[in-house]
DNA sequence: GCTGTGACTTTTT
DNA sequence: TAAAAAGCCACAG
Protein backbone atom coordinates (compact mmCIF):
# COMPACT_ATOMS: atom_id res chain seq x y z
CA UNK A 1 0.00 0.00 0.00
CA UNK A 2 1.43 3.25 -0.95
CA UNK A 3 1.76 6.15 1.63
CA UNK A 4 -1.43 7.98 1.85
CA UNK A 5 -0.60 12.03 1.76
CA UNK A 6 -2.75 13.88 4.32
CA UNK A 7 -5.46 14.70 1.78
CA UNK A 8 -5.98 10.94 1.25
CA UNK A 9 -6.31 10.18 5.28
CA UNK A 10 -8.77 13.02 5.18
CA UNK A 11 -11.04 10.83 1.67
CA UNK A 12 -10.92 7.88 2.99
CA UNK A 13 -12.71 8.95 6.66
CA UNK A 14 -15.03 11.41 4.97
CA UNK A 15 -15.58 8.33 2.41
CA UNK A 16 -15.95 6.42 5.69
CA UNK A 17 -18.82 8.62 6.74
CA UNK A 18 -22.33 6.42 6.13
CA UNK A 19 -25.25 7.84 4.34
CA UNK A 20 -27.30 9.86 6.92
CA UNK A 21 -24.37 11.03 8.78
CA UNK A 22 -22.26 13.83 9.18
CA UNK A 23 -18.84 14.96 10.09
CA UNK A 24 -16.81 17.99 11.41
CA UNK A 25 -13.68 19.29 9.67
CA UNK A 26 -12.44 19.17 13.66
CA UNK A 27 -12.96 15.48 14.51
CA UNK A 28 -11.17 14.15 11.06
CA UNK A 29 -8.78 16.35 11.72
CA UNK A 30 -8.21 15.09 15.36
CA UNK A 31 -8.68 11.70 14.48
CA UNK A 32 -5.63 12.32 12.31
CA UNK A 33 -3.64 13.61 15.09
CA UNK A 34 -4.26 17.39 15.15
CA UNK A 35 -7.43 18.79 15.91
CA UNK A 36 -5.95 22.11 14.80
CA UNK A 37 -5.22 21.10 11.69
CA UNK A 38 -9.28 21.30 10.91
CA UNK A 39 -7.56 23.69 8.02
CA UNK A 40 -5.94 21.00 6.22
CA UNK A 41 -9.05 18.83 6.12
CA UNK A 42 -11.07 21.96 4.81
CA UNK A 43 -8.14 22.67 2.51
CA UNK A 44 -8.50 18.38 1.18
CA UNK A 45 -11.93 19.55 0.47
CA UNK A 46 -10.83 22.06 -1.51
CA UNK A 47 -8.96 19.99 -3.71
CA UNK A 48 -11.46 16.42 -3.02
CA UNK A 49 -11.82 17.49 -6.97
CA UNK A 50 -9.72 15.26 -7.24
CA UNK A 51 -11.34 12.59 -5.52
CA UNK A 52 -14.55 11.50 -7.15
CA UNK A 53 -16.03 9.76 -3.95
CA UNK A 54 -15.37 11.95 -1.42
CA UNK A 55 -18.56 13.18 -0.25
CA UNK A 56 -17.66 17.12 1.03
CA UNK A 57 -21.22 17.41 1.64
CA UNK A 58 -21.21 15.16 4.53
CA UNK A 59 -18.40 17.40 6.65
CA UNK A 60 -19.16 20.81 7.82
CA UNK A 61 -18.15 23.24 10.57
CA UNK A 62 -18.44 22.74 14.04
CA UNK A 63 -21.56 24.00 13.87
CA UNK A 64 -23.23 21.62 11.67
CA UNK A 65 -23.11 24.98 9.29
CA UNK A 66 -23.07 23.72 5.21
CA UNK A 67 -19.35 26.72 5.14
CA UNK A 68 -18.11 25.12 2.29
CA UNK A 69 -21.82 24.74 0.27
CA UNK A 70 -20.29 27.38 -1.84
CA UNK A 71 -17.81 25.51 -3.70
CA UNK A 72 -19.72 22.77 -4.86
CA UNK A 73 -20.59 24.63 -8.29
CA UNK A 74 -24.43 25.47 -6.77
CA UNK A 75 -24.93 26.97 -3.37
CA UNK A 76 -28.17 24.35 -2.64
CA UNK A 77 -26.01 21.56 -4.28
CA UNK A 78 -24.80 20.67 -0.76
CA UNK A 79 -28.01 20.96 1.59
CA UNK A 80 -30.55 19.08 -1.30
CA UNK A 81 -27.20 16.42 -1.50
CA UNK A 82 -27.32 16.13 2.15
CA UNK A 83 -31.32 15.88 2.28
CA UNK A 84 -31.47 13.53 -0.25
CA UNK A 85 -29.51 11.46 2.09
CA UNK A 86 -31.90 11.98 4.87
CA UNK A 87 -29.88 14.55 6.36
CA UNK A 88 -32.10 17.38 7.09
CA UNK A 89 -31.06 21.09 6.70
CA UNK A 90 -32.51 24.48 7.32
CA UNK A 91 -31.04 27.44 6.55
CA UNK A 92 -27.52 25.68 5.78
CA UNK A 93 -27.03 24.55 9.13
CA UNK A 94 -27.76 20.56 10.06
CA UNK A 95 -31.22 19.60 12.00
CA UNK A 96 -30.41 17.13 14.53
CA UNK A 97 -26.71 17.74 14.31
CA UNK A 98 -26.05 16.58 17.91
CA UNK A 99 -27.68 12.98 16.18
CA UNK A 100 -26.01 13.11 13.38
CA UNK A 101 -22.58 13.73 13.88
CA UNK A 102 -20.19 10.85 12.95
CA UNK A 103 -17.38 10.73 14.96
CA UNK A 104 -14.59 8.81 13.12
CA UNK A 105 -12.26 8.77 16.35
CA UNK A 106 -15.17 6.65 18.29
CA UNK A 107 -16.86 5.01 15.24
CA UNK A 108 -13.49 4.01 14.34
CA UNK A 109 -12.06 3.37 17.43
C1' DG B 1 13.64 28.67 -0.29
C1' DC B 2 10.28 31.82 1.51
C1' DT B 3 5.59 33.86 1.67
C1' DG B 4 0.66 33.58 1.33
C1' DT B 5 -3.51 31.37 1.68
C1' DG B 6 -7.24 28.17 3.43
C1' DA B 7 -14.54 24.73 3.23
C1' DC B 8 -11.60 25.49 11.04
C1' DT B 9 -11.15 25.43 16.06
C1' DT B 10 -10.14 27.26 20.45
C1' DT B 11 -9.01 30.82 23.73
C1' DT B 12 -8.81 35.48 25.26
C1' DT B 13 -10.30 40.46 25.44
C1' DT C 1 -22.50 37.30 26.40
C1' DA C 2 -20.34 38.68 22.02
C1' DA C 3 -16.62 39.59 19.19
C1' DA C 4 -11.85 39.33 17.84
C1' DA C 5 -7.33 37.25 17.46
C1' DA C 6 -4.14 33.51 17.44
C1' DG C 7 -2.78 28.82 16.25
C1' DC C 8 -1.93 25.10 13.34
C1' DC C 9 -0.28 22.15 9.05
C1' DA C 10 0.07 21.54 4.28
C1' DC C 11 0.08 22.96 -0.67
C1' DA C 12 0.83 26.45 -4.43
C1' DG C 13 3.18 30.47 -6.43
Amino acid sequence: MPKADYFEDVYEVVRLIPVGRVSTYGAIAAYLGSKQGARMVGWAMNNCHARPDVPAHRVVNRQGVLTGKHFFGSPTAMQERLEAEGVLVKEDQVQQWDARFWDPSLELT
